[in-house]
DNA sequence: GGTGCCCTGTGG
DNA sequence: CCACAGGGCACC
């Protein structure tokens, strides 16, 4: 389900609701959603600790307690992190409820059950669930066109597949990563090497401008984040490709076109983004 | 690098 | 009924 945006707004607006509250009670419904070898140790490490911080990396939502440990959340396609009074019924497929000290409940609830939460311990590396793996964040000084161009300029992938690694830029998905290389006019299926120093230029100036204006666009009240049991977060409106194969270019009116690249389903407009735009 | 898989829901 | 879905990993 989400992306950097959404990972983004959901920790705007999950963050000040649980930072501060002690921890009374964890549930854990689907023992697979926690991916800390033993549910029990998971359940007790965090139970009357206090949640003191909720952080981003990637697609990754860290959480530090006050005595050092730190909850790793990830919710891969159809996770949802909510806020809830007891009296809301749960979602479907909620597998995790924190109850906290103001009476209220964190909820994580999974349809496809990909999503993971870890535990580690004071001073423990929480590198194994992922992160350790995880490239530069998109706004950091380390990621400029330097950086891109030495770490993919010489690969045959193609510059969709390269900007989805989380291991070349952390958080851009399947539909980030499609409207993005819309806004510069690069053909998603290009092989990485192609790019041309401009092109490596743009890419790094555009990918960190896009996030931001995303994570602007998808900005909801807690309110109206509750209303929509924390799914709507993502303001579908301002897609301009993602979703809208089929229909005219926004830019030149061109049928955009829908086909699969790094086997992702990926919405470019043929013309806009045609092959060769930018050697001329 | 490709492929299958983890799961359930939805839409054609 | 089948294809596909915003992610990431293990395994050839």
């Amino acid at each position: 389900m989400p992306e950097l945006p959404e990972i983004e707004t959901i920790r705007r607006i999950i963050g000040p609701l649980i930072i501060g509250r002690r921890i009374r009670l964890v549930d854990v419904t689907q023992p697979k959603a926690v991916a800390t070898p033993c549910t029990e140790s998971f359940i007790s490490m965090l139970t009357e600790n206090r949640f003191i911080g909720l952080e981003r990396r990637g697609k990754f939502l860290i959480s530090e307690l006050e005595d050092g440990c730190r909850l790793v959340m990830h919710m891969r396609m159809t996770g949802c992190l909510l806020v809830a009074h007891p009296d809301v019924p749960p979602e479907p497929h909620t597998h995790i409820t924190i109850s906290m000290d103001d009476g209220m409940e964190l909820r994580f609830s999974d349809s496809r059950r990909f999503g993971r939460f870890w535990l580690y311990g004071p001073g423990e590396d929480i590198g194994a669930c992922g992160i350790s793996r995880l490239g530069p964040e998109p706004f950091s000084m380390s990621f400029n066109a330097d950086y891109l161009k030495s770490r993919i300029g010489r690969s045959g992938r193609t510059i969709k597949e390269c900007i989805m690694d989380q291991s070349v830029v952390a958080g851009i998905g399947n539909i980030y990563s499609d409207e993005i290389l819309f806004d510069v006019g690069i053909d998603p299926s290009r092989p990485a090497y192609s790019l041309t120093r401009d092109e490596f230029e743009i890419l790094t100036r555009d990918i960190p401008e896009k996030l931001e204006y995303f994570t602007e666009m998808n900005a909801v009240t807690p309110d109206e984040y509750l209303e929509t049991k924390g799914r709507d977060y993502r303001n579908t409106p301002y897609l301009r490709v993602y979703g809208h194969a089929g229909e005219p270019c926004p830019i030149c009116r061109t049928a955009l076109v829908k086909r699969t690249i790094g086997g992702r389903g990926s919405v470019y407009c043929p013309k806009c983004q045609s092959r060769h735009r930018a050697d001329t």
